[in-house]
Parts: C-alpha cells; structure tokens; sequence
DNA sequence: TAGACCACTTTGGTCATACCAATCTGGACC
DNA sequence: GGTCCAGATTGGTATGACCAAAGTGGTCTA
C-alpha cells in the first residue's frame, strides 16, 4: 500500500518492435478469421518474406500468438486454434479491432466485470479492518465532493474497487481484473464520449455504498454497484449504438 | 454445439522446446521472489551463456515471459515486474510451485470460480430455450446413475457448466474459464487424491439444480452450485492440510 | 486399382555471428 | 559536487546454416 508507481511522469509506449508488429497483424488476422480453424499458417520463411523479416522476429511473433492460445506450433507447422479456446489476452484486440468496439463485447464485459465487482465486495466487506473501514469512509467522502465531472470521480472509483480488491485479498480475481485491466479499461476510456450518469445516482451509489461499508454489510455494497452497473451498461450500449 | 473435439486419440505432450523450458525456468524464479521488482534481469546474453543456449532461444523465452506481464523489456534491460500485476497465466506455475499447491490458493481459486459458476447459472437459465432446457434435464439424469464415483460423474459436472457457459454466451466468461482451466483444473485434477463428496450432498446437488433448470430459476441453480462449491472447498482444503 | 512403403521436401527448433541504435556507466572536466 | 561525453553494454534485427520431425508424393506391391 505504501510503495506505490511514484515516478510515472513520462508515459511509455509498449514498444513497438519488428516482432511485436508482426505478432499484432496476425493476431488480428486470426482474430478476424481470415484463417479457419486447424489450418496451417504460412511457414515461418514464408511469414519472414512477407514481412521482409527475419525468420527469428517472425518465431518471437508467433510465439507471442501461441501465447493467446490461438496458434499451436508443431514440427511440421502452425496451426489455428479456436478462438473461444484463446488466452483472456485477445480481449483488447478483438474490442479494437473495428472502427467502434462491439457492443454486445462491451456489455458482456461490463457484465463480468459487475459481477467480479460485487464479488470482490462481499469478499471484503464482512472483513473489514477499523482502519480500512475507515479508509474506505474516506474515499467515498471525497467522491462527494465533485460529483458532477465523471473525469474526476472515475479514478477515484476505480481506486475504491482497487482498495476493496486488495481487501478482498484474493490473488486469482486481482490477476483476473489485471488482465481485464489490461485489455479494456483504457481502450474503452478513450473511445467513446464519456457516458453522463446522471448525478443523483451517482450520489444514491456512494451513499448506498456508504451504508454497507458503516455496517459491514457486503451485499448491500454489492447490491449498490450492481445498479450502478446497470446504469453504466445502458449508458454504453446508448452510446455505442448512436453512430 | 454440434462439432466438438471428436479426435483426440493421442495426448499430446505440450513439446517442451529449449526456449519454454528456459522460460519455465525463468519464469518460476521470478515467481519464487528470487528477483525483486525493478530489478534488471541478467542481460540475454549472460542468460545463454548460463542456459547453454543461444540468444534467440533466451529471447524467445523472455518474450514469453514478457507476455506474462512478469518483466518489462527495453533496449538498456529487462526489469522485473510485479507479480500482483502480471496475467492470470502466471496462476498455474503458480500452483505447481512447492510440492503441494498452496491451500491459501486453491482456495482462492475455487472461490473465484464458484462466483463465475454462478453468474453463468444466472445468465444462462432465464434465457433457456426448450431444446436447451431439455439437454440439461438429460445431463442432470445421467448424472445420479454413477453417483458414487466421482470419477465419472466430475467430468459430467464440467460438461454441464460447459453447456451452461455456452446458453449464457459471454465471450468474457469464456475466455476468463478457458484460462482458469488451462491453468488449475488439470493441474488440480492430478495432485490430491480425490476429495470424495458424501453422495447424498452429489443427490441433493442434482436435484436442487434440477429444480431450478426445470422452473426456469437461474438463483436457484446458482445457489445450488454456492453450496456444492462450499463443500468443495472444505474438503479440498482438508485434504491439502493433512501431510 | 487400392494400399503400403520409402525417399525427398518442407517445416519448426536451434545455433553462431554480425551490426545498429538506444541505454547505461564511469571518469574527465568545469 | 554537478555536468557532460565517450566507451561499454544491452536489446532489436538480420543472415546463414544444420538437424530432426512431419508432411509430401511417387513407386512398388498385393
């Protein structure tokens, strides 16, 4: 909790190498389906031409891909595997791969992401520390404050949630909303108009949640983040469906 | 539904090449803590010279690991990275560390999984369609004929919330389960002897799941599945305490 | 003609070596 | 003590080569 990413002054792009490039075209290839399931992929020669690059970037790239658990490299070639069987990692390329991210994708997640909210609170709640109670009465108090930009209050939600997983303190659900992490959250803050919720829910969620933290009560902590779940999916899906 | 994994005579070992056993190697030492976060990895070079091998086999390597969000590679060094913030892949080496999976873990695990379990349930079943409702019905039949061996009846287990994941259709799901799977139930399937659940819970199991496919009530299955996975837990957590 | 068998080709796995650009390091210099 | 610069180090990439396993196609046999 102390040591947190103090030095972040500059933003790094991921990097973008020759194998990393080559990896992201035929991730999206395979992702858009141009190769059927159990096909050979091309050799990695044939790749290396393509790309006018050498055999050794193309291996790292297909390693990459074998990664996503979308390719399975044999002796004898690649082959494609299906994509419901890939790695959580295809995620973020398969909701960027349009001019707009697909809605139903979009609700699915939100939708998952939900119900790992409510999980994570029921999980930390019951357990809550007079500190950490404490801690957490803090944070929802100085939501209230500038209720009105959702560019100010989502961070601090976000870090609510982050506070509560930590509590929650289970290591498989904090890798998986790593990943999720990962994927989505910053390729869904930047494409969309920010969806307006309206205030007096946002106000009725921290003073919802604010209860069930006082009173040690998860599901109603759950209960409130449903709702505003649900809120949040129409918004988006209102959002994404407008062209 | 109707074309699944029909050929699979011969299990594939998953070809242990020079380049993943270096990363399996390097890989668990990260996990192990035997690198502190922000440290810088060995240069590629020292690395193929300590593994014997070459640099491109040491690089495809840590470009898996890199995928692992374990390190972080720049021209200058690879650093290490967080384990708290690296991808659910990281689960399974995870577990296979010490000679007994960590019980704080499973734990984790099976509770997490219990959650996704149930939020499939309650997406899936209000939304069956009669076709649908029927093949479950006829997988919760097949089950209370071989009730007592939980070998045969743990695979139908998964078969049925495979089917549910399928009704539900949440790609988010999916892929969160297909990398839960990949990287714990094999692995938990082989380590402890077989936690035998008292047949008479497995009954009222079917039963009460039975119940609620056939009235439609998703809370119901799920709430089933609460209670089986609670036991679950008990007894896998049991059998992880006695030496 | 259908099927088994075998040589040839292709493919992935690995190695060695080399060059470049970015980074890092250490010492000279102010 | 701080600044700055040159050399060493490091990752990124390319080329070329060899091996073993898998795929390929043709021949030969029953």
């Amino acid at each position: 909790m102390s040591r947190m990413n103090s030095i972040s002054p500059i933003k790094v792009p991921p990097l973008m190498t020759r194998s990393h490039e080559i990896a992201g075209v035929l991730r999206d290839e395979i992702l858009r389906g141009q190769f059927r399931p159990s096909e050979r992929l091309p050799s990695e020669r044939d790749l290396a031409a393509r790309f006018g690059a050498s055999r050794g970037a193309v291996r790292e790239a297909l390693s990459q891909i074998e990664q996503l658990r979308l390719i399975d490299i044999q002796p004898g070639g690649a082959r494609i595997k299906e994509v419901n069987d890939a790695s959580i990692a295809v995620l973020g390329p398969l909701l960027g791969m349009g001019s707009k991210p697909d809605a139903d994708l979009v609700d699915q997640f939100l939708d998952t992401f939900s119900a790992l909210a409510r999980f994570t609170a029921t999980r930390a709640i019951p357990k809550l520390s007079e500190s950490q109670r404490a801690d957490l009465l803090a944070q929802l108090d100085s939501m209230t404050h500038d209720m009105n930009s959702v560019e100010s209050l989502q961070p601090k939600m976000r870090a609510f949630l982050m506070t509560l997983g930590g509590i929650a303190d289970n290591l498989v659900v904090r890798l998986i909303s790593n990943d999720l992490q990962a994927q989505f959250v910053e390729r869904m803050l930047q494409l969309h108009p920010r969806p307006s919720l309206k205030p007096e829910l946002l106000r009725e969620l921290v003073s919802d949640m604010r209860l069930g933290v006082e009173s040690g009560d998860g599901e109603a902590v759950a209960s409130a983040l449903d709702v505003h779940f649900l809120s949040m999916r129409a918004l988006v899906a209102q959002a994404l469906a407008s062209d």
